[in-house]
DNA sequence: CGTCACATTGATGCCTCTCAAAGCTTGTGG
DNA sequence: CCACAAGCTTTGAGAGGCATCAATGTGACG
């Protein structure tokens, strides 16, 4: 089932009623559970293509805000057809979690990144994570949208492109970083 | 079947043929992905009563290194047996899917407390989130421990909880924290 | 051609990391 | 029972780096 939001508009609040997960299509989605002392911690977005509010499931009320931030598109699964498809559906629930599992991965990675302290480092490894067999990279929308994903301030992330480019570990073409020889010697290939 | 590995010792390493996943029983271990370039990233780490390697049972191979930090005790779930099980059994199928669902949100609850810089910020959702209704929570190990959890050092910690102490958000006593009116005001309960 | 958002670079300040040192707690052995 | 060792706890001083504020350049779109 497809549903559109528009930009600002709240796909679901915390504490609402569990009435399915979500695929997003297009667009950007913000889910930000409420913090006790009122500040905002957002961060956690869905990109195209992933599920999210997967455990509304497993629970009975939706756990945090889940935020149009641009128009956008998404596939809602209605809760009780997906449980019940699942349930009578060894296969396909088979594929749901194989996809909770890659997701968890995707997140711990996340995680380790946060944790590299340096933008150049944290920039560096990002790239090597995204780039492909070649060592090159076309991001996906916008650069500052990029610096968002990891945890950075646009600012940051264009400094540490500039000092990444000056200590000659990348190069930046249009549309294009690739990462140069000193870093990227053949990366493993052996993904999830 | 239980198997313990001493400090130090490797459960396994990233490439080996994905065998089984595990599940922590008591001990640390240390989930090290491998960077491409040679600094290891460490962090994410499994806590007791937690499954980890999840994802080897929709893939060939670990992706990733698994140390023990101390000498620890895991379940193993041999894969074969796991998938056999799983799949014939709706039931178990299940709980393992919601038991994954449940980890995302834990991760990604872990990756907003990352986005705050504030050390006393950051201390004082985590400090939200592991206290109890009344607002007590008795730390499960040293603070160092937690310092680590939370991604700060110890000497960040100790001050943010000095700061917090000082403004009058928290009190500590023995073996205890408290969270004070001002900042806890009957902490929503509908957890998952 | 004007507007708007992204891209880029500069200057400043705060805050956490780091290195250091001292107090405290716990356990061990004599 | 005491003395010593080891690790946690706590506070101090200094430095580096990212966030923040600010300004300019650039590209797309109407």
């Amino acid at each position: 089932m497809v549903r559109r939001f528009a930009a600002g508009e709240a796909l679901f609040r915390k504490g609402d009623h569990a009435f399915g997960i979500f695929r997003l299509v297009a667009g950007r989605i913000r889910l930000a559970p409420v913090t006790p002392d009122g500040a905002e911690v957002p961060v956690p977005m869905a990109r195209p293509g992933e599920l999210f509010a997967e455990a509304s499931l497993f629970s009975a009320r939706y756990h945090c805000d889940a935020l149009a931030l641009t128009d956008s598109e998404v596939l809602l699964y209605p809760k009780a057809e997906v449980v019940q498809q699942l349930k009578k559906n060894e296969e396909e629930m088979w594929k749901f979690a194989g996809e909770m599992a890659h997701r968890l991965q995707g997140l711990r990675t996340q995680l380790e990144l946060r944790q590299i302290r340096s933008a150049p480092q944290r920039v560096l490894q990002s790239l090597h994570l995204r780039c492909d067999a070649t060592g090159r990279w076309a991001p996906e929308g916008t650069l500052k949208q990029f610096a968002e994903e990891i945890g950075l301030t646009h600012e940051a992330l264009y400094r540490a492109l500039a000092t990444l480019k000056k200590e000659g570990r990348i190069r930046r073409d249009k549309d294009q970083i690739s990462l140069l020889a000193k870093d990227f010697k053949a990366l493993d290939k052996d993904e999830k």
